[in-house]
DNA sequence: TACCTATTCAATAAATCAATTGAATACTGA
DNA sequence: TCAGTATTCAATTGATTTATTGAATAGGTA
């Protein structure tokens, strides 16, 4: 095998591997999977697919072994292969935001009239009795891992649930990343109707990545 | 703008910025970026691709914000817009290594014969003099920046520098990175002239993220 | 065994990407 | 100004990707 054979074959697979992250469905399956595993069906739900299509796209991140396969009655339930491919997405993510200044000004327009807090300054608030958190994903993903002291408050139950919160506290809402909408509709939500609340810059699995303490119920 | 819509935004486009990095020639030219400016020329003789090719491609990674230009004259130089595109395709790397066996199995096949040591044992062997350090790049290369300590050797100037070369000591070659063929070049030459050689694992430009110590001449 | 549910497969058409080609553009120096 | 050099542009052709559709497959339950 010779220099030109070698580097086109190298190069060749490792294209192959990024082609398979080079869609946006497939970014935003990532982006989902990185919260636990989840049926063909749920992602289709999730990600607004048919679940043919979702199937299709699922097919191109295993052949790339990005995802991984486990059969459960009916249901086959897919989850990212290892966390490096969540990593790698965070990596493509900040590179991305960093270059294109449309990206950040989605965000905060999506996002107007909100207000976010990061990670260290919510865990003092946090010690210091002065916020209560909220995790407003689903229950199922609540319950697979959450932030150390979080309640669960999935966002379609908390119209029903808003009499439960205090209204002396500021309320912290988070979700499963930045491109998440759960959290902000929590918050819009909350301030209609007179809490204070703020979005949690990071999402539970930020958190995990970063060492912050994480527990399972 | 709705929740669909905005994610569609958002993951479209991150996907462009990963559509623009997922080609192997691409990748290639990121590879090599990584050593510094080329102009268009160098980047197809490197590549192996023809000058109106390698632009075509330089302008997709133009577009998607990866890389910088500077006009020279008649030439055009290119650049890596941001160390962060050198560590994405690190990530981007290490993950597809990690779960393609065959794209290890390449490497190793190509390099069979001979032997790699790691930045560490180099460094301690380097300080006592035990072993000579030499860098087989392009002279340009080498003059941009060099681990500390080594000499100039570029691997097309390696036959007729060899009685320059003591064989009382162990030499170790490197190159531009991981896929760099050079120093498997020389080390080779090196062998069959009955010289003691190996290779530095890390390229030129992990040395430098790794925080070792490097220099300009 | 038959029916139901979840998912995949395979084919198709439309959209997008990649390589090539030759003309156009920008710069340099006599 | 002209000729030479380096690069880009735009058009074309062929290859690849994506969404849709309906049939096929795999598992569960009465």
């Amino acid at each position: 095998m010779n220099k030109r054979e070698f580097k086109d074959r190298v190069y060749g697979e490792l294209a192959a591997v990024t082609k398979a992250m080079a869609n946006p469905h497939r970014l935003e399956i990532i982006d989902l999977l990185a919260q636990g595993p989840f049926s063909v069906e749920q992602i289709a739900g999730y990600t607004g697919l048919s679940v043919a299509n979702a199937s299709q796209h699922l097919q191109t991140l295993r052949k790339a072994r990005l995802v991984s396969v486990v059969r459960n009655g009916n249901f086959i339930l897919y989850s990212l292969s290892d966390d490096d491919v969540f990593r790698t997405w965070v990596s493509l993510r900040e590179l991305g935001t960093a270059f294109h200044a449309e990206i950040e000004k989605l965000v905060q327009n999506f996002r107007e009239g909100t207000k976010a807090i990061d990670a260290q300054t919510m865990i003092s608030l946090l010690e210091k009795d002065e916020v209560i958190l909220i995790d407003v994903r689903p229950e199922e993903e609540y319950r697979r891992g959450h932030i150390h002291r979080a309640l669960s408050m999935p966002v379609d139950r908390l119209p029903g649930e808003l009499n439960n919160l205090p209204r002396d506290r500021q309320i912290v809402a988070y979700c499963r990343g930045p491109f998440c909408v759960y959290a902000d509709e929590a918050v819009r939500l909350l301030l209609e109707n007179g809490y204070q609340a703020v979005r949690l810059e990071e999402g539970y699995r930020e958190w995990v990545l970063a060492g912050y303490p994480a527990q399972t119920a």
